[in-house]
RNA sequence: GGUGAGGUGGCAGAGCGGUUAUGCGUGGGCCUGCAAAGCCUAUCCAAGGGGGUUCGACUCCCUCCCUCACCUCCA
């Protein structure tokens, strides 16, 4: 698999048959997820099932950062504790990671749970000169890392000239950061300079460090985080390991509305949960596979009616197949391979989607006027994988209604067959009670059940 | 101001130095007892402006314009 590094701007083919690591900046938790977190995190899904699909051993961690000042500020404003309030907000994540047929990280380790070795590390960048001990805490020397700046491109003298960077009379350096922040408040440890917390970075450098032994393969996050977060990640990781932290650094683009960038400051941003809820959990995934990983979207409701459109077509034909009882058979399949080759291209989850409508599309086609046989069970099976891979997943009903429904259409057919259509009317109305849509051809009844 | 990514038909969105992308939408048709769904077919042959390289550029180079992101917390 081939992906594109955003630090070298190469390409750099990966061996999908072998073990790798990866090491994707999840969420701080202090509210509901985002469309443009489930984008991301819907991206590294799809590429980690097409890893596992071409073979590899894939350990893929998620971490969750659970002590920041945005969630200090939160709780403190509306009255509960810190650490419910980011107790409440993973649960809440999972519960749409799973809405969204998002697999679990392998692990997902959150910052609070790695105090000492968070410590441990401060302590070595401490002891290699690298970190300094000021007033109010502890701090990343910037100037001790002579390749600051080469993720984002960004040189130190010209970060200065910014002058944006907040001032802190204590650090050295407008551009140093915090490793250790001083405090007494709720969310606090001891630690050798005193009671306090981490800052925003050293934590995912910790955690990486912990579950990777040596460098990551794939280094993952939304492209905001390329800077600070990721560059401040490199220099105190590569401070602290004669290894590179990460050979492939990948950076999902931004979800917009309206042309503006999706985010809670702005107050445009969807919660996954109301999308969901808007258009159904398979036409957001659609949506956010839609377009090669590192492009922006627009979120909006024609970009989502057309999501719920295409959609449809592949839910219905899974039910076609279904219907038919197309028996999957192993086999070589043009669109498949032109979805694998699409996803070994540096992700390319346009093009993958692209292969899995043609083939929906020819399926429906062959539904509609020769009918589905065995013939078409090499697709069928191809079918089958490829919406895996995607991580799409067809709504279904009870078993129960499944064998119900059957036994209605097959009901129906007969109906029909006899001309006898107040009857086959009716069973068509019990049908739709049970949930389904009934599309006929040619004597045939097919049952859909829609997600919307 | 700096850095990065882009500007393709009504919309979304690819690839490619010379052949129709594709999808959605729209028009027409087919199938059907009805409805829905589906299918077929047509439509749209577009490439921010200006230069250049070339026998030939949407595709390469230069330049200008514009959009977005990052430079402050952000997936």
């Amino acid at each position: 698999m081939k992906i594109h590094d955003t630090l070298t701007g190469a390409d750099v083919n990966l061996d999908a048959t072998g073990r790798i690591g990866v090491y994707i900046c999840g969420l701080t938790v202090y509210d509901d997820a985002h469309v443009g977190h489930a984008r991301a995190s819907i991206v590294f899904d799809v590429m980690r099932r097409h890893l596992e699909q071409s073979g590899a051993a894939v350990t893929f961690v998620q971490n969750f950062t659970d002590v920041d000042d945005k969630i200090l500020e939160r709780a403190a404003s509306t009255n509960v504790k810190a650490a419910a309030l980011a107790e409440k907000y993973i649960a809440r994540y999972g519960e749409d990671a799973e809405a969204l047929n998002i697999r679990k990280p392998t692990h997902e380790p959150r910052a609070t749970a790695h105090m000492p070795e968070i410590i441990e590390m401060i302590q070595r960048l401490i002891e290699s000169d690298s970190a300094y001990v000021a007033e109010n805490g502890v701090y990343f020397d910037v100037s001790s890392f002579t390749d600051y700046g080469k993720l984002s491109g960004k040189k130190t003298d010209e970060l200065m000239a910014g002058a944006r960077v907040k001032v802190d009379a204590s650090k050295r350096s407008p551009l140093d950061f915090a490793l250790w922040k001083l405090d007494d408040g709720e969310l606090t440890w001891q630690s050798p300079w005193g009671q306090g917390r981490p800052g925003w970075h050293i934590e995912c450098s910790a955690m990486s460090a912990k579950h990777f032994e040596s460098e990551i393969d794939i280094h993952g996050g939304g492209r905001d985080l390329i800077f600070p977060h990721h560059e401040n990640e490199i220099a105190q990781s590569e401070s602290c390991h004669d290894h590179k932290l990460a050979r492939v650094w990948m950076h999902v683009g931004m979800v917009t509305v309206d042309g503006q960038k999706m985010s809670k400051s702005l107050g445009n941003s969807k919660t996954v949960r109301t999308a969901i809820s808007e258009w159904g959990a398979n036409a957001l995934r659609v949506f956010c596979l839609g377009a090669r990983y590192a492009k922006p979207i627009d979120y909006s409701e024609s970009a989502m009616s057309e999501s719920v459109a295409l959609w449809q077509q592949i839910e219905t034909c899974y039910y076609e197949l279904r219907r038919a009882r197309v028996v999957p058979m192993h086999g070589t399949s043009r669109l498949y391979a032109k979805f694998t080759e699409s996803l070994d291209d540096n992700c390319d989850t346009r093009g993958a989607l692209d292969a899995l409508l043609e083939m929906a599309s020819r399926l429906n086609d062959a539904a509609a006027t020769g009918g589905l046989s065995a013939a078409h069970g090499v697709a069928c099976s191809a079918f089958a994988t490829m919406l895996n891979v995607m991580g799409l997943r067809v709504r279904r009903t009870s078993g129960d209604n499944e064998d119900a429904l059957d036994a209605l259409a097959d009901k129906r057919e007969s109906l029909r067959a006899e001309k006898k259509y107040d009857e086959a009317d009716a069973v068509r109305d019990k049908m739709k009670s049970i949930g389904a849509d009934v599309l006929d051809h040619d004597g045939r009844t097919v049952w859909v059940i829609r997600e919307r």
